[in-house]
DNA sequence: TATAAAAGTTAGGCAAGACTAACAAAATAA
DNA sequence: TTATTTTGTTAGTCTTGCCTAACTTTTATA
């Protein structure tokens, strides 16, 4: 049996590595950062991981998922943004709120409601922050979208997805009038910081390169 | 805050109350047995329970819900039949298997999903089971049934609710061809062991009386 | 009413998951 | 290459929720 904090483990490892960086391993600082507890208290888990076969690592080594820890970790993945497809299609929930509920289901134990719940989603492809959410194999498609940041001045472009998931940001997202799929136009960009110039509904803006480096667009 | 289990602790005072029995008292064994736990590890529970202003009872003395703790359980019980009643109705579960995973879907924290949930269940007021489901002022409709024992041979009735919930006794529900809504006719009834015959669906079967006792008709 | 049975309580312990404080190893910079 | 900073580890403690074993109170029965 794998607990609800194991679980939040594998999900943690999962990001840092598959997802955030385009690497396989991570350190224990950078674990205890994330999920927002002290280095020592990562230390207690990953043995308790190891034991199970869940992570592999050695003393002062990197942590990596094990076939079977990333599995796990794929499948919370799976569950919590079909949970998050649910509750903003059908339970009238906005952008912001899904994430903070998603977290508390994604650990229901139901791999007949995980099925069902996919069927009456009609099986969709992306969450309402424009990830991916893995087939029932757990494969994951491949997004081809870049940073708005990356986008050529004078191009015009879609909203996918967005990187960070706070509260605090994805309402700004919404102050602008930016939804998924929302069009962006790229009018100018500031060399000296990197800030750009965007047109949404035509309405222009200016944002930071940061905050640019956080939506993602095809 | 009160924890997961300190609501399951509550939602099994409620039951044992105002539910299946007609008091508003229980006693820590009879808590115990029911939540399969040691009476050890009650006592250890109402003294928290107590604390935090949940329950109130003195040592030795018979266990009693607040106001605040009455609340609490009954939040949980709508919960839990909300729940139940959708993935009766939305997600293909039958009868037997919506409790088990009502009993970890309950638990969510979110007052927006439970209002919603129940507008897109219409406002359901009985939940597959066939108990009530209580309003959000925490109000619960009195259901005005009778158990399959007390009806009088020679009428026919209409199946409204279960009262023991386990997998078992559903199945064999079930294979009686019985749902909610099933017409059962009383054929006869033997005096000396009180069991029933009945007819369902133009078939005739005999059960005992605890079987009777378990059925609620009007 | 004395006594046995049932019901309830207490003390002490254990596992999970977190913490602090002190320490050890590795990486980086001087 | 030594010194310093960063990263990772260990030991010991805390809380929650459970346990067993021993005890006390209440209730039921002879």
């Amino acid at each position: 049996m794998v607990s609800q904090t194991e679980e939040n483990y594998l999900k943690a490892l999962f990001h840092l590595t598959y997802e955030i960086g385009q690497k396989t391993e991570a350190g224990t600082n950078e674990l205890a950062e994330f999920l927002e507890v002290k280095p020592a208290s990562v230390n207690d888990m990953l043995k308790k991981l190891k034991e199970k076969d869940l992570v592999s690592y050695e003393k002062y080594g990197k942590i990596t998922l094990t076939k079977k820890g990333k599995d796990i970790a794929v499948e919370i993945v799976r569950k919590h943004r079909l949970w998050e497809t649910f509750l903003y299609k059908k339970m009238d929930f906005t952008w912001d709120e899904v994430h903070e509920v998603a977290e508390q289901l994604e650990h229901i134990k139901s791999q007949k409601l995980v099925k069902q719940l996919e069927i009456f989603l009609d099986f969709p492809e992306i969450d309402p922050h424009g990830d991916p959410i893995p087939n029932e194999k757990g494969e994951i498609k491949k997004l081809a979208r870049i940073s708005l940041s990356e986008v050529n001045v004078g191009n015009v472009c879609r909203l996918v997805a967005v990187k960070d998931g706070s509260v605090a940001f994805l309402q700004y997202v919404a102050k602008l009038g930016l939804d998924l799929n929302s069009k962006i136009k790229v009018i100018s960009r500031l060399e000296f910081d990197g800030s750009i110039e965007i047109e949404v509904n035509n309405q222009r803006y200016t944002v930071s390169q940061k905050f640019g480096n956080n939506l993602f667009v095809v």
